[in-house]
DNA sequence: CTGAAAGCGCTTACAG
DNA sequence: CTGAAAGCGCTTACAG
């Protein structure tokens, strides 16, 4: 009873009251601390008569369970962490929600992390969550992971080798190749790449996709074509690595930029020059961009089911989760589509 | 020691090890618990040689502190919750950086909640977060909000009378006065509003901003120059309710836009009904779409320091935190400012 | 159905 | 500098 008087003492006094414990509550509805555990929690054995009264009295009092006191005890969490190196941009934020909303429906709780595409701010990351004891981890690396965390990581968009319990990320070579080609079915042999560099999975896998489907098509894919971005796949690190090309003895007469940010750019570029999108330079984008059909000219981009690749990396690791298998690291690749507007030449819609 | 045996045996049979604990590390080490506590926490007094050793089996064991355990005991988690209706918004993704920034300067850590704009999950993302005893709440709400919590929050965007520790939003009543008197500078006279729903503070005050400048201007504020989209602020709702106000009788020759996404809804609206941005109808924006100078026509916006909102939540809530003050609310409004382009009539550049 | 007790993994006075 | 002990707020066998 001391306790409880100060706290009225306390808030009284304007003081920002504590947080009651389950102990006060007992207290007040002449419990034990084991029942009202109990009548808090559904189908405990509790007479229905206690369960009310403990319920009533926990209202009251503004009691809010201690989770960190419960997970501690119970040595679950129900928490799966997201960790993504920058949720400012659109892929991300509609992969999270998608994330999201499975793991939500299955009844965990989502915190997202960002990163900043820091491997420092990654780690940290990944420290706090373990510290938390989340159950799980849904990653887009940056760099950051070191050694396998005793629990269940799913990679999705930038893969680690073997490591982690599934894979998640788009087909980037193939999107690629479906890109390269469509250029050539323009008649363009010289094509040129804006992309970003080859750190993580998406970096690596466009380039390579864009130079295996060049020799494929039997382009002379001259090293001078491809010109790279920053890290962060800017819009203005496109705007100059497209300038870059712009500005060969022999430009390229279409680009193929690796994302949005970076076909936006590019399409500033070429602006600039005094060119035209698309009769001067074609252009075709990896992302589309968001409302890319108002964009001038509307561009010609791979679209992609973002929230699907979210949902997809969520059921992977609650599969895990509720089986505990621990099966060989599954890899999925999530196809890509191409929509044809008018950056490309072509006179679709938009 | 059976126990690591036990966790040795485990690691060989391919099973996920479990977390070794400080009582570990301490055995291992050949020292006390709280001696092992001491010589993983800086400024504590412990010898160097100690500390040294305890550090070694600390890492080689592979320790994480339980962060449950530790703010259970000390209670307080230097974490920080950050609330928002929509994460994959541009706006809020932005400012939820912002926030981060500066709260991780300053040491905590940031956990980001999304609701999905439901109140349901705004009261469950507050739960969590107060749950796990977060040190304090930025929070943009979607109405989820009842009664103020034990912790500091901070409202951002959406405000809620009186409550909180402090409030930080946009200038939107200024900021609509500045969209409509520029397309009065125009000569327009007919200016219709696309908006969305009077239902939180941005749809609140921009209404209500966008009928007083109309006022103020003696333009005929018919009601039926206002047409609401949906709750989410979709393009797709913006198109919707600017076809509602292109089919009047007497359409309005101006269009002021409360989003850029409602802005690009109206846009492509615009040009179904085969009418050209700007010499038909002209179209203002409060919120700047990404790369807004590439849409077609360049679109005439408000634009705003997203970041530095975030980061004025951040340090309000930083504040009290640091001084316990419990001050009156402080509610801070972050100016906007207008950026011409072309689809308001100007022939700015783009 | 209910209560007393142990324990989750830490930190921190309190002694030495 | 170091250790034994109490305690943060819960849950959960174990008895009754």
């Amino acid at each position: 009873m001391a306790t409880i008087a100060d706290r009225d003492m306390a808030s009284l006094g304007g003081q920002r009251d504590t947080h009651p414990t389950l102990a006060e509550v007992a207290a007040q509805a002449g419990v034990s601390l084991s029942t009202a555990s109990r009548a808090l929690r559904p189908g405990a054995s509790v007479s229905e008569e206690t369960r009310r009264r403990v319920r009533l009295t926990a209202r009251r009092l503004g009691y809010e369970p201690n989770r960190l006191a419960r997970s501690l005890r119970t040595r679950s969490s129900t928490l799966v962490g997201v960790i993504v190196p920058d949720i400012a941009i659109g892929f991300y934020a509609r992969t999270v929600k998608g994330a999201q909303d499975a793991l939500e429906r299955a009844g965990y709780q989502v915190v997202v992390m960002n990163t900043q595409r820091e491997a420092s701010h990654e780690r940290a990351a990944l420290r706090t969550l373990l510290e938390h004891r989340v159950d799980g981890i849904l990653l887009a690396t940056s760099g950051g992971f070191e050694q396998p965390p005793r629990v269940p990581v799913v990679f999705f968009d930038n893969l680690v080798d073997g490591s982690g319990t599934a894979q998640v990320a788009l087909a980037n070579r193939e999107g690629m190749a479906l890109l390269v080609d469509h250029l050539v079915g323009h008649g363009h042999w010289r094509i040129g790449y804006v992309g970003a560099p080859p750190i993580a999975t998406s970096g690596i896998e466009r380039l390579a996709g864009f130079e295996q489907a060049s020799a494929a098509a039997g382009l002379e894919a001259a090293p001078d074509y491809v010109s790279l971005g920053d890290e962060v796949w800017s819009a203005e690190s496109g705007r100059r690595a497209a300038r870059v090309l712009l500005a060969l003895r022999e430009p390229p007469t279409g680009l193929v930029a690796a994302s949005d940010t970076l076909a936006l750019g590019a399409i500033s570029a070429i602006r600039e020059a005094g060119l035209r999108v698309p009769e001067d330079v074609a252009v075709v984008s990896f992302d589309d961009p968001f409302f890319g059909d108002l964009i001038d000219p509307p561009v010609t981009a791979l679209q992609r089911n973002e929230r699907e690749l979210g949902e997809l990396a969520a059921s992977l690791l609650l599969h895990t989760l509720t089986t505990g298998s621990a099966g060989p690291p599954t890899e999925v690749r999530l196809p890509v589509e191409l929509v044809v507007r008018r950056s490309c030449g072509c006179h679709g819609m938009g």
